[in-house]
DNA sequence: TGTACATCAGTGAACGCGCGTTCACTGATGTAC
DNA sequence: TGTACATCAGTGAACGCGCGTTCACTGATGTAC
């Protein structure tokens, strides 16, 4: 796929870099990533520690690798609900909900799959640390294709008659939605709504504070995904 | 008020350890909790690392300690605001969501007073640590006060007839709502979803994750509370 | 196919650092008679 | 009011640890003729 006809030495080292960062993640697994330590790693592995420095400039690039890394992932599972659904444009409104309840449970299951790499992106942020652009541009394609199933999803003509006061705001302010320019307000809110209150369910369950309630995380979850694609 | 009659000794220990959590407070907000040092505490309180010994047995508890005192802060600011507002066993449903609009926005208020206060409750958790009962009960003290305004807020009927599913499941595990066993399962989502969905928002927003984007968070906070209060 | 050279992976020693924590000790503050 | 003793705050040295990172070096792998 990315730049064939690789030397077996530049084979090998990208086989390295994926061991380093596969050990790196169970490192993080266990002690959260401020604790990621690169001896830890090498020793891991069988090398001293130096012979790191062969792969990864210092400990900032490989964290920014892990987080590109769990971005990219996130990113194609939503990549791949968009394409399975039907087109989008012309589909109906049955069609672009269904699309984002799929959005839902790919978002849930991937967050359970690996909770630290959960945090590691929506976590607490490491004090210091500003993200490279290429990040940010991985991050707008899942808003972008959030905003493809909020859209097919309906423009919801407010039933009162007058638009919600938030929505007048996003009509002035969408630079956030740029792949998207004539999607309507009310898709525009939808998404945030969409992204800002999974994330809230999925942050205190995956923290634990469900834990001890007697209540299942999953139902409060799919509740919210109800009221996000009923009405 | 707790223990009167205190020795000058017992007086100045008390201020020590103030001093020292303000410090601690400080170092937080610089470099996040994870980072947290005991020696460099001593250090900018002009006292040799092993001092802080007479105050706190080690690293461990002044750490509980800080998100217990997080804890209580919080609590606090959420029981003024109920003692504020009328009864509300008796109160009409307006009272109740004028005092659920309250509640948001002394959660907004304090969260933003110092973010990393809040991560340290809410962020990603530390691996290992297991908050002391003491520490949960306040958590406690904290959901009867939003279970009181989600209760006066009125039970809701469900327009359609049939209530959510989620209802049905909370009827049958309201553990958590020890403080209000007769608050209807409405009442019991409806705080679910108070917590969820402004958490949500605000930790995207403490996190960073709006910013670059072009939307007032503030106004989109304003849109999700305004959900929870209408209809 | 064989030799000469360049590239590069990995090692071990070392540097400097800051951490949490313990220990024996000094000196000031409070208490009892 | 003054003396004898107990309590306790704070110090400085020390222990052991692991960290990130650099450096000079060895030995294996690949390349050019």
């Amino acid at each position: 796929m990315t730049g064939s006809a690789k030397t077996p030495r530049e084979r090998y080292r990208q086989q390295v870099r994926e061991e380093v960062k596969e050990k790196a993640w169970q490192q993080i697994a266990g002690t959260g990533a401020s604790a990621l330590s690169l001896n830890a790693i090498a020793k891991q592995m069988g090398m001293s520690g130096p012979a790191l420095y062969r792969y990864f400039a210092n400990r900032d690039e490989l964290i920014t690798e892990l987080i590109r890394d769990a971005y990219r992932s996130l990113a194609d599972a939503f990549i791949a609900v968009g394409d399975g659904g039907d087109g989008g444009d012309g589909g109906d409104r049955g069609a672009g909900r269904a699309r984002l309840a799929a959005l839902a449970q790919v978002l849930r299951r991937w967050a359970l799959e690996d909770p630290h790499r959960y945090f590691l992106i929506y976590g607490t942020p490491v004090p210091g640390y500003h993200a490279p652009q290429d990040i940010t541009a991985i991050a707008s394609e899942m808003m972008s294709v959030l905003l493809d199933a909020c859209t097919a999803a309906g423009p919801d003509p407010a039933p009162g008659g007058e638009p919600h006061a938030f929505e007048g705001h996003l009509a002035g302010h969408r630079e956030w939605a740029g792949s998207h320019p004539d999607a309507p307000p009310s898709a525009l809110r939808l998404a945030l709504a969409f992204w800002s209150r999974l994330h809230g369910v999925l942050s205190l369950e995956l923290a634990g504070h469900f834990t001890g309630m007697g209540l299942d995380p999953a139902l409060l979850f799919a509740a919210e995904v109800d009221g996000l694609t009923t009405r």
